[in-house]
DNA sequence: GGATAATTTGACCGATTGGTAAACATTACA
DNA sequence: TGTAATGTTTACCAATCGGTCAAATTATCC
């Protein structure tokens, strides 16, 4: 008789990773694209290829499969914000963090849009997340941008706009990849426009930022 | 007998006019949160206060709602891009186009939603508006903001990933509004913040785009 | 190799889905 | 005011939804 599914907690076989991770693997493609409310379990199975019953004895529900998968995905998320450092100089900080929400941008995608997808729903599922751990790391960096403006490192700016352009900047090359191809045309939608963007991003902020060359 | 529904097309009584309002506001509030697939006709017809039947009467199919709620909301969306005027100086023109956009973040949140749910699932419903007439409008207007870098106006830059930036930025406002509430806290989730974005994206780009102060 | 635990499946359930049919009610107009 | 066109509702349909169950299969370990 199978054991209650509580127990696979204690102890995890072979068998057990690797069929979760298949599952979170699809539900990423499915959630991603449909949101929690628009896609459905026989989506996910078919992804995975495997039976509805058989994907239902790894995650008693849709909301569970959902939630270990945001719960996977977001240590990783956050990375790049977290390395943001006050060490080094804004200049080089600012370029490296574009950097790298770029190519999260393009080696995540899916990612990126199961986020868009919980933001636009409002953020049923990951609420508390943004009010609290979130919120706290944004406040961190957001004084170390402080310091660097009253250092005199770069111009006078609210630092949270700052950090929101970044992320919205970034992040659109993945959530609306569709509309960036389909505006830059077919022969421009390689890779090669995420070289693009970053050189442009990197100008604007660089740019953007840079201590009043005038007096202000 | 009721008539044929496609009668409707041919002379339309104030009735319609008015229960088809009524039902693309609520498709409206339906489709922006939960995406095509993750709403239901039952969600949109309890908040347009009327029975399923009913609704299906004026809008044979959910695709057909979802149609009508799309082209109806098309063409004020793009309206801030074809403003964007080539006669104007740069910096005004760049100034005012951020400020409309972010006005309508600001006063048309689920009509933004609507869209970066559409993006989000591929665009199955506007992928040929997006390569035709939205690539035509933005290449024309990618095509002004070369003159711009031509005569020096501006500093050389991608006017595509410019456009994408000053996108990006403004939409975020009312994509991810939920989002940049649960950062800015309670205290600062009254309108004023998108007085200070504006002040933030104006700053940014005026001074990114600066014709080069120090040689390059 | 056999017992036992872990995994997989097909058949099924009640609720919800998008949508229809036809009776009924209301409006517009001669 | 009568009547034909328009609008609304009730009852319903087949398909799909999230999820269960018990039986069948496979892996594990002594």
């Amino acid at each position: 008789m199978a054991i209650p599914r509580a127990a696979k907690t204690l102890r995890r076989t072979r068998i057990q990773e690797e069929k979760e991770e298949q599952i979170l693997e699809a539900a990423l493609d499915v959630f991603s694209v449909s949101g929690f409310r628009g896609s459905t379990i026989d989506q996910i199975a078919e992804v995975a290829g495997m039976s509805k019953p058989n994907l239902l004895y790894y995650f008693r529900t849709k909301e569970a499969m959902h939630r270990a998968l945001i719960d996977r995905v977001l240590y990783n998320w956050l990375e790049p914000l977290r390395a943001f450092d006050a060490e080094g100089n804004p200049e080089s900080e600012i370029r490296s963090y574009i950097r790298r929400k770029l190519e999260m941008a393009r080696d995540f995608p899916r990612e990126s849009r199961l986020f868009a997808n919980e933001m636009l729903q409002g953020a049923p599922h990951v609420l508390d997340m943004l009010k609290g751990p979130l919120k706290e790391l944004v406040d961190e960096k957001a004084a170390v941008i402080r310091t660097w403006i009253k250092s005199g490192k770069i111009t006078y700016c609210d630092p949270y706009h700052l950090i929101f352009s970044i992320w919205s900047t970034t992040q659109h090359y993945a959530d609306f990849d569709v509309q960036v191809r389909a505006v830059l045309g077919e022969e421009h939608s390689g890779d090669g426009r995420f070289e693009d963007a970053a050189r442009f991003l990197e100008q604007l902020f660089i740019g953007g930022l840079r201590p009043d060359r005038s007096g202000r």
